[in-house]
DNA sequence: TCTACTATTGCGACCAGGTCGCACGACCGT
DNA sequence: ACGGTCGTGCGACCTGGTCGCAATAGTAGA
């Protein structure tokens, strides 16, 4: 159990929820699974270890943390999402061939983000969505 | 019918595709539902001059457009996308708040992707996702 | 430690948005 | 005018996720 799952849990704590084993698992779950995992990979990692565990806990367990400003989630393409400790700050670039994410580092995020503020007045969040584009392993990207 | 509908249907014919009415009416309504229609928007449009008109030939017409180049669609939020004529180039922002959707121009676009490639080698696409920060009506951006 | 309060869980039904396979009908090149 | 084949309508289906409910189980307080 990490510092960032102890830190889940606390903060779960300090709100007022519960710390049921079912959400341990769920974070523990979490933590374990890559940089990016989607939802159904922390439901299938959860699954492993704990079949009982039923998908919806999963998703309202992501939900809950999600809320609490723990973890959040960023849609990449059709239908896909992944969940992540809140922690660096910086965007995050799909690729739209290869399906890789990566990050964009908080200062080049900033710098694009203050331009963008200057050309329309929109505040740019770094959450929620990725953006698109192609990874150095692909080719360029279309439109 | 304005130049894009037309330019669209001459697209089509030229891709060996067929004009049908029901692909007028949906092309029809595209260009007049307003600059980010939805899909249902789309949808609900058609249905309002010809109910006849299934929902699954609207999606369909929709995607063969967009293979061919010809509109293309942005993943806004949890489920929501909305469909354009592919044009003005830049990328588009969502409104986290009120949702309303702008664009952003096509110089700042080519200069922010250029810093981000700088960054992380990933060439950024314009399409496909709209990025998500508050428009000046709304209060700032959380993380 | 025991109790009671209430948050959380498991479950299955449900929902939204979209896709698919099939048989019929209609474009459009010739 | 003909006919091959693309496009359509239809309804079943799929994915990813949410909801309401009754039962269970953390947690604070005595």
């Amino acid at each position: 159990m990490d510092s960032r799952s102890t830190a889940a849990l606390e903060r779960l704590r300090r709100a007022g929820g519960r710390v049921t084993p079912q959400r341990r698992i769920v974070i523990e779950a979490l933590s374990t699974a890559g940089p990016h995992p989607s939802a159904d990979d922390v439901a299938a990692r959860v699954a492993d270890v704990a079949p009982e565990v039923h998908l919806s806990t999963v998703y309202r367990t992501l939900n809950t943390l999600a809320e609490l400003g723990v973890v959040t989630h960023v849609h990449l393409d059709h239908g896909r999402s992944v969940y992540h400790f809140v922690g660096a700050n910086g965007a995050h670039l799909v690729c739209r061939s290869c399906g890789v994410v990566a990050h964009l580092p908080a200062d080049t995020f900033h710098s694009v983000s203050r331009k963008v503020a200057e050309a329309t007045g929109f505040a740019l969040g770094h959450g929620h969505f990725a953006w698109s584009g192609s990874c150095p392993d692909c080719a360029p990207a279309d439109s």
